[in-house]
DNA sequence: ATGTCTTTGTGAACGCGTGCACAAAGATGG
DNA sequence: CCATCTTTGTGCACGCGTTCACAAAGACAT
């Protein structure tokens, strides 16, 4: 509570949606090159269209900052970059650690991403002790004995976790208690943490698994047929005794394209 | 989505609610572990724990699928993984090409959980002359020249973008030219493709700006004061103009968004 | 068979996010 | 100073997704 001011607009600070802060670090980039391009000012509907979002979702998402923006003209860039920049937390520099240095963890020390937005790696830690001292980006990798003192001499809140999925909840455990309260997890397993401790997880499997489903289903809808038939081939497959049988006729009908729903 | 028109209007195409294809995968990976346990059936309730979602949402997501459970009994483990494999289209065999292979497209090409999920890696491509013919991976790198050749052999319709963010909208487009119909993008980069094709995106740091954010309004709770705060510093400017100036100041290098791999 | 007990499947309410459409705000020109 | 034109900021309606709560379905014991 510095100034007196009167109550800023309940949106500040707490009020900005979820969905919309995903979508911040999307304008912030397409507004960085623009002001790289030495770009004054901007439309939503011009800066929309670099972000790839719709022009009205953009001005609600800058609702929640506040008014930024000058009727009649537009937002000016630089000012904008800032606001944003303030808002993601992005005008300090947020020291990281990546454990688990195999192919994945080497290249996300090599991201430029990274370091170009006020992120830094303070270290890379790995459990073989063949890693220890081995440079990988510029950085010599250490061993994970002392994840801990890192962690504390680094004041490091943000960890990476790029192990392999029998190691990740291990490495999440000794990352939360010796600090970290926010986790990006690389690894293939659902991570139990605390309350208080943030965690997003990029699943590059899942990824294409989604999109496999939507592939099938166009491949599907040009042919006529599509995979939902595919009950029949249970056969082969183990299924419990009864139910095989039962779901096989529930879906049995005329086989067309009818999808595993059922409209009650 | 990505960008362009993803908008489908719900032909009612299927009945299945993205968000719930979104996390088939979730619950395929938690059915597998139990199905090498030799499980031979799990309830909502354990199976929700398994996948760390809500055994509610997990039911009525199964419920999209049909009607698969045992009242009283719970879910056949093999049976539901057949099932959910199916109707993700993992039962046939997704040939894919990683195109870039920098220090990501080979942390991806090493991936095991993609040759373990009916994905097959097709080939890899870069567009550096050096990189053709070796290894990577076990797999020759081609060069992109050869981009076409690969997709119309293979009947490759699955491509990921691994490049620098100023190669991928060319290569998407040269993919997209050649037959892909989905993408795996994991360039800083809004894609723009035709209708009909889809465009999920990964983007490293764009989750540790989200993690940035949360970690952010954290401290800025504890401490009683936090990052709206530092709006006070700026609070002798109301207006856009003046602010360029002192924004800019603390905006160094003109980095922008760094590609994950190679040169450009 | 019948009753009890477990777990599914789902109707309904609720909340969030999205997109439309427009009034208000400010720039611009006469 | 007034008229006109551009673009923001937002009220509102709609649809999707989540969660609750419970009846129905089946297993199991007696």
């Amino acid at each position: 509570m510095a100034t007196g001011r009167t109550h800023r607009p309940a949106t500040r600070s707490r009020g900005i949606p979820e969905a919309t802060v995903a979508r911040l670090p999307l304008y912030l980039r397409a507004l960085t090159a623009l002001s790289e391009r030495s770009v004054p000012t901007v439309s939503s509907e011009e800066l929309a269209a670099a972000a790839g979002v719709n022009s009205a979702k953009l001005r609600k998402d800058f609702s929640y900052l506040g008014s930024y923006g000058t009727r009649g003209v537009g937002y000016d860039v630089e000012y904008l970059v800032y606001q944003i920049s303030r808002e993601l937390g992005l005008t300090q520099d947020w020291p990281v650690v990546i454990v688990g240095i195999g192919n994945l963890g080497a290249a996300l020390a090599n991201y430029g991403g990274f370091a170009s937005r006020g992120f830094r790696v303070a270290a890379l830690i790995d459990a073989d002790p063949a890693m220890a001292g081995k440079p990988v980006a510029g950085i010599a990798v250490q061993h994970t004995d002392e994840l801990e003192q890192i962690i504390q001499d680094n004041g490091v809140s943000i960890g990476v976790i790029a192990t392999p999925a029998g190691a990740a909840q291990q490495v999440c455990d000794r990352l939360v208690a010796a600090g970290v309260t926010s986790i990006l997890n690389f690894a293939p397993t659902v991570l139990t943490v605390p309350d208080g401790v943030d965690v997003r997880k990029v699943d590059l499997s899942i990824e294409l698994q989604i999109l496999a489903f939507h592939e099938q289903r166009k491949a599907g809808e040009e042919t006529g047929q599509g995979g939902s038939e595919a009950a029949e081939g249970l056969e082969g497959t183990p299924a419990p005794p009864a139910r095989a049988a039962a779901a096989a006729t529930d879906r049995k009908g005329p086989d067309g394209d009818v999808p595993a729903v059922m409209p009650a």
